[in-house]
DNA sequence: CATATGCGGGACATTGCGTGACCCACGAAG
DNA sequence: CTTCGTGGGTCACGCAATGTCCCGCATATG
């Protein structure tokens, strides 16, 4: 067992483990943002230009990353011993541990923990993405529908996914909302697909509607059609929100904002607002997928990071049968100390 | 897989396995030759003071060992850590792939090789016996009968048998040869039988003698039964030898070992002398096990090192039915040397 | 086209730490 | 008692790691 092994050198070569994990968060980050050059790099890692230089001669020469007038980039064989050395590094930061501590305490078959706080440094969402595409990659299998929702943390899902040609038919779980093209989840799951090799589908629809005009839509054929494949789904990943800052960026009316706090409204996923114990409070008037229609789909996939988004995450998780979890350290941490308050309650 | 970390490591920090080594020898270091000094233990390991007290503060910071006025021990902790670093070590050298080339190519269960060349330095041999006495301990099962020759190496064995409770019945394989009483079988089996917390029985009888006397000796009832004990022995423990030196310490004469020598005898094992391809070329009038008796015998564990001595082990490998050799790097590299070149003649 | 920015790489003074070379006090052993 | 080996302290030296610049160049930008 390679813990064994670990737990020795952290007896016998502690600051050589220390090294590692320095190198190890150059070589990652300098995936996470390549080309850099040596000052910007330096920079962003909290230390100094002459000490980084120095790593980056050993890490050039050892052939792990290429030197070019535009900046560093990683090597082939940089990516490799990357991927290879995540799980190494994961394990002496103890994050395996705190994903099973999680996974248990939250019902979930599995939780994926990035380091850091994705509200303090945006590479952490981004190191998030690429954590949540990994996962949802090595889970595809040809054919499969994938259902996804919007927002930044799953578009940067899409962006950090690598090129396949899986031909997957991805298809998005939600209508539009009224904000960035970019985070819409019919961009993303046609950018998904692009990268995936497979087809997508769009739901032309905005997210809210009065009931009438929701009745009328959803019997639209091809509408209809769209929202079979949806429910038919074998995997979903979405994002989780803060419900207020959810509900101010849906234009709802004050009153009704005031309402949701009222009711102690706290997380928002699928349209659907929760309380801190994961009670529903609010369901939309969504066009898309229902929470009642979770409960066929194989494999549901949230993921959101940054401490300030820990409560909401905690919530969806009681509230929502959710599977998998791919979250940041800070938000692992915040659950994990509130678990510890909350039997005395 | 461990050995794909230590890829990893080889790659991302070169310097952490010459540093893992480097203390990892100091721990040996001490632990065959405590309680010793700085300057002292400095000196044996071919470094200088300064360095190794560096070396040493570090490896005390991290409680591994002790520093008293009579010198450095180990602690538990650092005997515990030193046992569970012998493995990695192990594989890091190429050990365990010598050992695995060299039972293949001697047809033998098993090989356990230390680095080092006993003919060089006498901790090799301690480390020899260390290595020997840990394999035989993991094997015996309380009732069990031991078979024990004579030698400075199985003597070393003996003396670095660990206290147990085994409950052991260990008996002389041979009788006493006319040198040092220390290295007698007898003492051997007495001193092992102490350690393993068991019983022994002696083989109060010269070595060599005329064949009436032979007779009449075995036919002695105390005789008799001891040597009923030792051919019901499970495992067997015994030296080699070469020819020449080991016919003069029995102080045979001349003429006889002209003889020997002429026979192309070059190995010893057990009272018998072996040439170089295994064949016996003379078989003393001995007392105790014949070689006829080892094919009862479930384990039989042969203990050599040293690069002279190559030769001879090889030979008896050949000619004896050995099971487990314990033998340092200097008679592996020399025996698989000597393989290259056979094929050809 | 000119300018500005960020890039890699070179250069150099400084400093800080590893290291060598001693010292002493002490306890054990002869 | 003397002698040896022990740990621990000290200090100066030297080199390597580091901080701090600079330059030439490619690229983006106006």
């Amino acid at each position: 067992m390679q813990n064994e092994l670990l737990a020795l050198q952290q007896q016998l070569v502690p600051d050589l483990l220390t090294m590692m994990k320095k190198r190890y968060r150059i070589l990652h980050h300098l995936f996470l943002t390549q080309p850099i050059g040596r000052r910007a790099l330096a920079q962003q890692l909290q230390t100094t230009e002459r000490i980084l230089r120095a790593e980056v001669d050993f890490l050039k020469e050892q052939g792990l990353l290429t030197i070019e007038t535009v900046g560093m980039h990683l090597t082939d064989a940089g990516k490799t011993l990357l991927d290879e050395l995540a799980d190494v590094i994961h394990e002496i930061e103890g994050l395996g541990k705190k994903e099973r501590r999680l996974a248990d305490f939250l019902g979930l078959q599995k939780v994926c923990i990035v380091p850091g706080d994705a509200d303090l440094d945006p590479l952490v969402k981004k190191a998030l993405g690429h954590a949540a595409a990994d996962y949802v990659r090595s889970i595809l299998r040809a054919g499969d529908i994938l259902a996804v929702t919007g927002g930044t943390t799953v578009a940067t899902l899409a962006e950090q996914m690598p090129k396949t040609q899986l031909g997957i038919e991805v298809a998005p779980a939600r209508g539009g909302i009224g904000e960035n093209m970019e985070f819409q989840a019919n961009t993303i799951a046609s950018r998904l697909a692009a990268q995936l090799g497979g087809t997508y589908r769009l739901l032309h629809a905005p997210d809210l509607m009065s009931d009438e005009a929701l009745q009328s839509f959803i019997s639209e054929p091809h509408v209809q059609e769209t929202l079979q494949r949806i429910r038919r789904a074998r995997m979903v990943v979405h994002g989780i929100g803060q419900a207020i800052p959810m509900a101010r960026r849906r234009n709802l009316p004050e009153a009704k904002i005031d309402q949701l706090a009222g009711q102690g409204a706290i997380a928002e996923a699928f349209g659907y607002y929760f309380d801190r114990s994961g009670n529903i409070v609010h369901a939309m008037n969504t066009v898309g997928l229902r929470l009642s229609d979770l409960k066929h789909i194989e494999r549901i996939v949230a993921v959101a990071g940054g401490k300030s988004k820990a409560e909401a995450i905690s919530a969806v998780a009681h509230g929502c049968p959710i599977n998998v979890l791919v979250t940041d350290e800070a938000v692992a941490d915040a659950i994990l100390e509130n678990r510890r308050e909350e039997p005395n309650r």
